[in-house]
This record gives C-alpha cells, sequence and structure tokens, in this order.
DNA sequence: CAGTGGTCTAGACCACGAT
DNA sequence: TCGTGGTCTAGACCACTGG
C-alpha cells in the first residue's frame, strides 16, 4: 500500500475511533513525518486527500482540525439560516462585512439588472465559529431605498417582506464547484485554492421581476444540499 | 508573487487566448519546470489548483488537457442522459458495467428498501469520448422482473415505463462534495483522491413507493447543478 | 523504447499564530 | 520566541502510455 495512503487510513482511524472530536486539532504535519519515517510533503499529500473527502480541514497556519457534521441545505427554498442551522444543532453567526451603492455598476446590474444602480451587501456566516459561507447579494437600489440602514444580519427575505412589501415567488440556483477566490477565502479564513460549492442564485417576486441576485461561496465540507423535484 | 501562482496564471493565459482548445493536451511537467526554472512539486501545486478550479484534468500517467464546457444538470428532474447532452453539444455514451442480483442483499437494500432482494445496475456515461459520471442503480428484483435482459445503455425511467408500467412522480437528491472512491476512480480513468460530486438520489412513484435508488459519482468539473424552487 | 505522471526523500526558508 | 503550516529546491525510482 502507498504510503500516503497508510497516513490517510492511520488518522481515518483515529477519527473512526472516535478519539478525535469535530473540532479538535491533528498531530503537527511534523510529528505524522516523525511517526512515519516519511517527508512532510507525503504527510501533506495524505491531508490534502482528508481534506478534499471533508473529513479534515486546515486553517492557515494554525493547523489541521476534524470536520463536523454537515448542514443539510435546501438551495430551491426560502430558507432562514438562523432558524435551520439551529434546528440542526448548530450555533449561527453572520457577520456582515460591507453594504455598498457604488455609483459605477457592478458587472452583475449589466448582466441582469438592465444597468440601473444596485446595492451590494456582503457576509459571512458562521456555525459553531467556524466560517463556512461568504455571500453577495445584489439588489436594485431604487426598489430598496434605505436598505443599508436595516439590520442586516438576520433574514434578507424577512427584511424585504417586512419593510419593503416584497415577497420572492420563485427562483434559480447554479451550483458549481470551484475554488474560492483569493479574497474570499482570506474572508474564510482558507488558503486560496481551498475547494468550495458556489451558488448563484436568482430570485423573483410574483410578477416575475428580479429581485436580487446573490453569488455564495460555501466551503465544501461545511454542506450537503437536499433537493427535491417534480 | 508566489512561483507557483505565476505558472497557474501562465496557463490561464494560454487557455484565455484560445490558443488552447478543449480536450488538447497541456505542456507536460517536465518541460513547465524548465521554463520556469522551478521543480516538478511546485508545478503541480499550480496544476492541482487549476484542476481544483476545473479548468484543466489529468487522465492517469496520459498528461494534463483542457477541460471542456460544463454539462448543466438537473438533479430534480426526470432527464434523458442522451436527449440533454445532445441538446448542449455533447455526443453522449453510455456503457453498462454490470448488472447483478445477488442473493446478497446490498447495504442500501436494507437501508431502503428494508431488506428485499435487489437489482444492482452499475453503468458509466461519457460525452464526448470523457468518462464523466458513474452510477449505481438499486431497484426491486420482484417489482423489474427480467430487468436483466432488457436494454440498459438508455433512459432507465422509459425501461421503466414502457416494460414495467412505473411511472416516477416525486424524487430527492442528497448533493455533497467529496472524492471517487478508489473503485470508481478507477473505471473512470482518474486518480483516487480526485474531487467529485456525489448525488444520491431516490425516486418515488404515485403511491410514493420506492422505486429505485441511485448513487451518482460526478468529475467535479463536468457539471453544473441547475435547481429552480417555490 | 522513451516520455509521462505518480510517489517519495531530505532537506530549506518564510510568515504567521499562539504564548 | 517557538511551533505551525505555506512554499520551494534538487534530486530519485516506479508503473504505465504511446509510438
Amino acid at each position: 500500500m502507498l504510503l500516503y495512503q497508510k497516513i490517510r487510513n492511520y488518522i481515518q482511524d483515529l477519527l473512526a475511533q472516535g478519539s478525535m472530536q469535530p473540532g479538535s486539532k491533528l498531530p503537527s504535519e511534523r510529528s505524522l513525518q516523525d511517526t512515519f519515517n516519511s517527508t512532510r510533503i507525503t504527510v501533506r499529500e495524505a491531508l490534502a486527500r482528508l481534506e478534499a473527502e471533508g473529513l479534515i480541514y486546515s486553517q492557515k497556519r494554525r493547523g489541521w482540525f476534524v470536520t463536523s457534521k454537515k448542514l443539510s441545505w435546501h438551495p430551491a427554498r426560502k430558507v432562514n439560516f438562523n432558524r435551520l442551522t439551529k434546528e440542526q444543532g448548530f450555533e449561527p453567526k453572520t457577520e456582515v462585512i460591507s453594504i455598498e451603492a457604488p455609483s459605477s455598476g457592478y458587472h452583475v446590474a449589466k448582466e441582469h439588472f438592465s444597468g440601473e444602480a444596485l446595492f451590494k451587501l456582503t457576509r459571512v456566516r458562521k456555525v459553531d465559529e467556524r466560517a463556512i459561507l461568504m455571500e453577495e447579494i445584489y439588489c436594485l437600489e431604487s426598489r430598496f431605498e434605505g436598505l443599508d440602514k436595516q439590520a442586516l444580519n438576520g433574514s434578507i427575505t424577512d427584511v424585504m417582506s417586512m419593510h419593503y412589501n416584497v415577497e420572492i415567488s420563485h427562483e434559480k440556483c447554479v451550483i458549481s464547484v470551484t475554488v474560492l477566490p483569493d479574497e474570499v477565502a482570506q474572508k474564510l479564513e482558507k488558503n486560496s485554492g481551498a475547494p468550495c460549492l458556489k451558488v448563484k442564485r436568482a430570485r423573483y417576486d410574483g410578477q416575475k421581476q428580479l429581485v436580487d441576485y446573490n453569488v455564495e461561496y460555501w466551503l465544501h465540507d461545511a454542506i450537503e444540499m437536499v433537493v427535491e423535484g417534480i
């Protein structure tokens, strides 16, 4: 058997035994190197596989940690992040990074909103103190006047409903696997190059008008998506 | 800038220029190493990032190649693989790996079919000669007698409808990001450890009886999922 | 057969985290 | 300050692909 597979199996066994709880720290790369009379390159090969598999994750220069149970997510439903995560036994937290309404349009403005002025809301969402999602929400400045004065660390759907009388009635998501862009990786305290699920979501009201357009970057090991159909 | 990022950018530029078409072969690792006066480790770091990003892919010991446009897939719809891929300009192909009905039950049998005897159909699906999907389909032996004598390289939904008068009316998918299990990687001519989308799908008839249970492994760079909701 | 990617060794320096 | 992961060098042998 290949050496990096031995190391991988060794760590998998550590996890399976239950001797390592979610969130706890693995032995350092150099100590694993000594354990197996090997080199860091090979140890890191094993760790990378386990990371891709979703069993462990690294935080920049802090170390390697055991992944928690995945969050079950319904991309095609109006979901309340805080409620959903609590139902599944996690402690949610939302941080507003910025809300901007610059005079110059964004790229998405041209593509989806025919060039009109937009708000851009950027947020990071955490479960159990681990940042697992960064999202950018774009919506019309004219339709949501004063949005930047609202409380934005809860459900945007609720804010739109309560303060602007706008209801979402349909949405379309496109989901792909890619890597975190560098600026997103930084916000989530990950290395650039970390795999992720990218979700692009367009939401419409009853008149089939586009209400908002979201781009979400989910850590690949933090989520599983549930879709029901027909 | 980091060296592996320089190499990554260099290759990205090659792709963006259009000088490299989908499916064409990249320079070898050793030639890139010479170009940048670097080492294979560093070159492979750059290639791994580009692979994770979905821009290139490797085939075992054959080399690195440029990825094609992604296939758009609606996981929550009854879709005909052959029709869908052709509509998007690809040339589809389905290979039946095996169909078995062993006396001993499968693990899924216990979990989903309360222990009854099952067929297990294993197939690989290709677009433009590239294997991008391996799937296992489980269904009741008693309900689909003689299924192993049917033509199984087309739509299973059609076979069930035409020969067994069974119609799918509802389905539920669970989608996660992980790595190809070793035996799947082999079938798809990939290294073990290649990232993938894993789709577990349960399909029900009008009486809410479970008709079949599928496990699909999609190459992460070959597909983007489209989901519409509410 | 030559060339390719897959695996591996034995080191090194750096930036950043924890303390 | 010390330990950590992040990046990098300069080689090596092997299994397999392709001509």
